[in-house]
Formats: C-alpha cells, sequence, structure tokens
DNA sequence: CATTCGCGTAACGAATTTGTGACGATTGCC
DNA sequence: GGCAATCGTCACAAATTCGTTACGCGAATG
C-alpha cells in the first residue's frame, strides 16, 4: 500500500450501489468522491482532479458514455483512466464502451476483488510507485498482473476462484473472513450460493498451498471463518 | 466503543419498520438495542452506550430531533454516531436535521444495502482505523480481527462462546454484566437458553484465561453477575 | 463434436463445542 | 454457628461445525 490515497471518483446514479462500492473503496485505502449524475461528475472532475474513474453506463442527465467521450476529448483529464460499469441488461456492445475511450469495461454483477484488482491495475498505468503488484505471504507470492502464484519459488496451479480467494486473505494477513464476507468479495455481490461452498473452496485452495509439501497456511476459526496464518 | 460487535441502537416506534431494520443489522454482525420511543431511547443510551443510534424523526414522547438535540449535548453522548431517519412526506427539512447535530440523514423508504454501508461509514469515523483492532486488559491482548488472544505474549485458546465472552467483558474492563445481558450480547436475543449456563462458560473462560499461569481476572458479583478486573 | 476443466451441492464421518443436571463449595445474613 | 441462596465445577449426551469425497452440470477448449 502507499503512503498516498488515491482518489477515485466513483459515478453512480443507485444510491445503494454507490455506497456499498465507496465503502469497499475506502476499506482498500482509497479516497471516494461521490457523483450521482453525469453533470454532477463533470464537476467533480475539475473540484477534486481523481486519478481514476468508476463511472456507471446509465446516468440521469448526462450519461456515462458521454461523459466518458466528454472527458476523453479534453487534454487535461484524457489520462484519467475510466472504468465503465454496466448492468447485464445493458450488455449492449462492450466495443462502443471501449470505443468511446473507456480504459475498462466492467459487467454487474462483479466480484470486488475483480474490480479492486481492475482499479489498480489502471492505476498502476498512470502511477506505477503507487500501487503494488505483489502480495506476499511468508514463502507465498502472488502477482496480481500476471495471476500467478509460487510457493518457495515453484509455481502453483490455482483455478480462478481459489486465485481470487488467496487474493483475499493476502492482502490482510492474519484477518479472519467469514464465509459470507468470502462470498461477498470473491464470488460477488448478489449471488445465491451455499456457504459450504466456501469450504470446498478452501480444501482446493489448501491442497494447492500444499501440492509441493510445507505447512498449511490457512488457519479455520471455528464458528467464525477463516485467516492465512 | 465496542469492537467486535458494535451495538446499534434503533428508534423506531413502528414496529414493523423495526423488527425488518433489525433484523437485517443483525445479520450484518450487529447487536441491536431497540427503543419505541424517544424516552426509551434516553434510557437505552445510558444502559447500553450504544456505538451508534438509527433514530426515526417522528416519534411518541420525545420526538427524534428533540432526543438528537438532547444527545449532541451531553459531553459523554456527543460523539456517537447519529443517523436520522425520515419519511418522505416529513421531508421538511434536511437542514434542520443536520444542524441539530444528526451526523446522516437517510429519507424513507431506503434501501436496507444503503443504510448498512452508511451505518458503517459513521462507525468507520468514530473507531481510530479500520485495521489491528486490538483490545487491550493488563497482559491480556484480545485482537477481534484475527481471532486471536494471547496472555502474556503467548496465545489462549478459546471457544467461539468464550471468545465473544472475553470480547464483551473487555470492550469495557469493570462493567459488570448480568446473565441476561451477557445472554444477550454473547449468545443472541430469541435463544432459550438457561442463565446457568453463563456459569459454565465463564469457568471455561477463566480457566483458558490462567491455563499459562497468572491471576484470574473475572470478578464474581455476587447476586448481579461478572466483570473483568 | 468430444473432451477437459472448474464450479456448486449433497452427504457422511470426524472433531469440537455446547447445554444441562448434579453435587459440593462458598457467601451473606440472622 | 446455622441456613438458605448463590456460585463453581464435573461429566456426558446432544448439537454444531468442519473436512473431504463424489458427482452432475455447464462452459471453455481443442
Amino acid at each position: 500500500m502507499s503512503s498516498e490515497q488515491p482518489t477515485v471518483l466513483l459515478v453512480e446514479d443507485e444510491p445503494a450501489q454507490r455506497e456499498v462500492l465507496a465503502y469497499n473503496l475506502e476499506a482498500e485505502g482509497f479516497h471516494v468522491v461521490r457523483a450521482g449524475d453525469g453533470e454532477e461528475a463533470m464537476v467533480m472532475v475539475d473540484e477534486e482532479t481523481p486519478d481514476i474513474i468508476l463511472l456507471d453506463w446509465m446516468l440521469p442527465n448526462v450519461s456515462g458514455i458521454e461523459v466518458c467521450r466528454r472527458l476523453k476529448m479534453r487534454p487535461e483529464t484524457r489520462n484519467v483512466p475510466i472504468i465503465m460499469l454496466s448492468a447485464r441488461s445493458e450488455e449492449v456492445d462492450r466495443v462502443r464502451g471501449l470505443e468511446t475511450g473507456a480504459d475498462d469495461y466492467v459487467i454487474k454483477p462483479y466480484s470486488v476483488v475483480e474490480l479492486m484488482a481492475r482499479v489498480r491495475t489502471q492505476l498502476r498505468r498512470v502511477r506505477p510507485s503507487t500501487v503494488g503488484i505483489q502480495l506476499t505471504f511468508e514463502d507465498i507470492v502472488l502477482d496480481s498482473e500476471t495471476h500467478r502464484v509460487t510457493r518457495d519459488g515453484k509455481p502453483l496451479k490455482l483455478g480462478p476462484t481459489e486465485f481470487r480467494l488467496l487474493a483475499t486473505f493476502m492482502e490482510k494477513p492474519g484477518r479472519v473472513w467469514s464465509r459470507e464476507q468470502l462470498l461477498d468479495r470473491v464470488w460477488g455481490r448478489d449471488i445465491y450460493v451455499d456457504t459450504r461452498t466456501v469450504d470446498v473452496h478452501i480444501g482446493r485452495l489448501r491442497k494447492a498451498l500444499t501440492s509441493h509439501g510445507g505447512a498449511d497456511p490457512v488457519r479455520t476459526v471455528r464458528g467464525a471463518g477463516y485467516a492465512l496464518g
């Protein structure tokens, strides 16, 4: 984590979604500035000079796609990364979103871990020093850019879900995550999955982590959840 | 104040709304204390020392706005965040609500998710930081994030119930908790368990705390309950 | 089109935790 | 010192919680 706090402009008209996202972003150490529509967004860009913008596709007044277009036309805001958010039903065309200049494109519902990873990826493009690429815990190294994990130098084979699970753990080694929290972060927000599914994936993660020997670094906290170390 | 399970005082006269909200708050891991009117609210503030207050605007006896004003005048309750809830028709003036000292203001009908996010935001404002919440009493250290407890540096092995019990004690060292209050807080609201069960778990907690030597820090208050120190 | 891969669920056994009743010890009060 | 109420502790059965395996399904891959 950097000592500086990158500013994220979050443009989303639905208060519920906005607040949830803001909560997660702040938990990740970002400074969050909110905007409820496109007009407000344009004002906040000038007032707050955000490092990155999360932009909902559908917005009152000025649509997200229009905001994006305008910002990418102005020299002073051209280099600010924009990640477009879109509901599945609005999945009209990803191509058009990127054509207007958006740097990335995420379809709801998204996994928080994934979105955070994308935010960091975009930020790294602009402010290389402020965002860490690799997470380390003991002899485990996780590279969020290449999606590779090694233990004691030897590469591990993880499925996508196990990867996100491990990434979540490694963000805060020692912290205990409840099954519900993990479902929220690793799987996605409004997804219906049995909490016991977490157990199975924890098992798979453990198997992968110990496949080349070494102690099991995943700690079970009875009645509470799981943690790394 | 509390760190393991923040206490929310929910002041709402409409039972249906109150219970729905309480259900959601409890699902989020909060401990909920209910009040049906302003008078009751003032009493509960002193008895339960909540970490945050959700306050309906319109209330019998003493109105929400008046409760807010009074609480913000008293030094010992000034820093407790208050979120005002108001029906759309009562949307008289948001300004006046914030003027009386409320920290946030939500208009019904609200999204539960949004309200939860705001509750967390307010709580984070008051809590020192989002990381490493440790409680300390003498040589006992309890970390609610990692769920680890040590005494004199040596790790202790506690069951889930003993952990919650100790966390409750350590939130307010010296405070005497009745068996009923402990059942409420540690076990849960609508649970039918003999009050003597508390005794057994106190015993188990004592055994764990003294397993590596050291004096028993749990004090029995005959006829009243238990306390730490 | 065939195959592989990853995912979610159910199920079963193992391990831990929990609540209760019983009984002895302690306390406060007269 | 007696006596009743309250508390501490023990053992044990019941209930929860967790780890693991097997399996069907759908999507991605070749």
